[in-house]
DNA sequence: TAGTGAAATGTTATCGTTAACATTCTATCG
DNA sequence: CGATAGAATGTTAACGATAACATTTCACTA
């Protein structure tokens, strides 16, 4: 950005000392009627405009905050942004938006980037599918303030957003048990490491256990988050003799559900006759496809507008304590269930 | 942001001056081998995250490229978002990324904090519906840097990435007209003032014109760029007369489209029985809804990285010129225009 | 062994703003 | 009318990093 004009090119037009055109126009006592109209006319005039830069140097504070999702073209996400934005606005807090695009590398990369930027605090999803949160702790023993949402790493001392994924997960899977009768149910799983692959395939195990039916690993297919993993995973489970084959498919999220229905339909099977499945997210396209999907709604604005909430607490608040917020989801019916 | 490593901290605990760790930090030559690695030994142990902030006001460069969008949750924008992330990515920017909200005033505060934060240039599709383009052509003149994308503001020296609006309004217009004979057709079109309603609008009249239709001031009703705009508009040509009503409506956008859609559901009429409709965007939930919408695809994806890609050059290259670039649309035939 | 030049390191000033302290006004009172 | 408090303004240093210039160190040559 080209030479802009500063406190003390308004100072010298005017003859007076910078600090006084500082104190004028930051509304400061102690500057005379006459003087302070006089400089914020000039500045007005001259086209002045604060260096933020400058001052967060000096005030060690820059009224922004980084964002580092997973995925922006996933529905969910864009939404929860809306949530943050929402309290962000309020608190005249500008957003760093950061997509790893399910790297962790990426991840690590945006983060420091953040943390180098002098961000006042960190929202994140966590992309990262290893179990060595060396670099998180970190992160959070520098006295970063950080909060999770979504997609969370638990026991490190950071809060977390989240919705009650493994409850959610037996809910919706018990559904197809006893509201349909379903006892071979596969389930395409997320990445095990991440919190939400891990909570949401719990939920599956639970429901199955309460009533007693036994898991099948052939049916258990790590798919990933996206709707591609959804596509191969399913076709994975196509490939088992049709006996062997289930007759409910528990999807970690939409766009898996999605290409799964994609890999369903290839096959000239149907949904819900030879196949029901459910999701979870319910995204903008769920209840649009053409068997409409039944899945767990997540309130991405809440989740959102709470994590934001919780990090500008930390960052203004010196007690403030680490925090596990839970939303809860609710179940959305739809036909793909065999409803 | 607590206390954090500095140079100095290094500089001290090796007895060497602040400058030498620079140097060394940043693989300057004329560091004794030696020292370098000690140095950035220390570093590591130590924690050093560099302050970008101080680098920034030293080197007047942020790094940084602030973007305004009207509306986070039209898909539309997000991959706009992402096109604009690849191009960034790679070049080591961060992106801000501001909501509007639809809102003016909103778009003015965000476009001063970002020039306050000394973003090194301002990517941009504005929410303006005034024609007082004053405040725009006082941030061009003060040397910001500054795309507009989708949405342009136009005569005022700022490049400019958008789609080529007025022919595929025409070319959509010209369907409806040519392949189905359509003669009595509605337009519920975006606010003038903005360059895409306005062009849009264009399209549609030229496509009437060239087919010796007359328009009829009833059937051209303003929406705004929202479901609920679109939803009230078809209202109000639902009360007309039957005899006086269209047969076919060329929406602004999608969401209008998808709004017009509720509202004719609502009235109990048939697309595309009673009314063919047709958007403009052909967002995620195009192809899903009930009636699949026949509408104008937009390269999201492409907007963004173009734009992107002509602010980058502006950053760097003193002698670039104002551009306008147009990026070709697509028509997507589907039902609702009676195919 | 003194002299030389390049490499290594150090010092000072600067970016734009503000905190903390210092000085100069000015109105009011005894 | 001088003293004085309080308002108005000014000066200096600092935030953390770096550019520009200054000094020291050291290997090598004449």
């Amino acid at each position: 950005m080209g030479k802009q004009v500063t406190l003390k090119n308004i100072a010298d037009a005017l003859g007076v000392s910078t600090m006084t055109v500082s104190r004028a126009l930051n509304d400061r006592s102690n500057v005379d009627k006459k003087t302070k109209e006089k400089i914020i006319q000039k500045a007005k005039i001259m086209g002045y405009t604060p260096n933020r830069v400058a001052k967060s140097l000096v005030s060690r504070k820059t009224q922004t905050i980084g964002v580092v999702i997973p995925e922006i073209t996933h529905a969910f996400f864009p939404e929860v942004v809306r949530g943050i934005e929402e309290v962000t606005y309020r608190s005249d807090y500008q957003l760093i938006l950061t997509n790893a695009n399910e790297q962790f590398e990426r991840e690590q990369h945006a983060v420091n980037t953040l943390r180098s930027q002098q961000v006042d605090g960190i929202l994140i999803s966590s992309s990262q599918t290893v179990e060595d949160y060396t670099f998180y702790r970190e992160i959070v023993n520098s006295n970063t303030h950080l909060v999770f949402f979504d997609r969370c790493i638990q026991g490190i001392g950071a809060s977390c957003v989240h919705v009650n994924d493994r409850e959610s997960s037996e809910l919706i899977t018990r559904h197809l048990i006893e509201k349909h009768q379903y006892k071979k149910i596969a389930h395409l799983s997320g990445p095990r490491e991440v919190t939400i692959g891990r909570e949401r395939y719990m939920g599956y195990q639970e429901a199955l256990e309460k009533s007693n039916l036994t898991e099948n690993r052939e049916w258990i297919v790590e798919a990933g988050f996206k709707e591609e993993g959804g596509y191969q995973a399913m076709k994975k489970i196509l490939e088992l003799p049709q006996s062997d084959q289930p007759r409910a498919i528990v999807c970690v999220n939409d766009p898996v559900a999605f290409g799964a229905m994609e890999a369903i339909k290839e096959a000239g099977r149907k949904i819900p006759d030879d196949f029901a499945i459910t999701g979870f997210s319910d995204e903008i396209r769920a209840p649009l496809v053409e068997v409409p999907l039944t899945t767990v709604h997540q309130p991405a604005y809440e989740v959102g507008r709470r994590a934001a909430e919780k990090l500008l607490k930390l960052i203004d608040g010196e007690s403030e304590q680490t925090e596990d917020i839970e939303i809860a989801a609710t179940i959305q019916i739809r036909k793909s269930c065999g409803c």
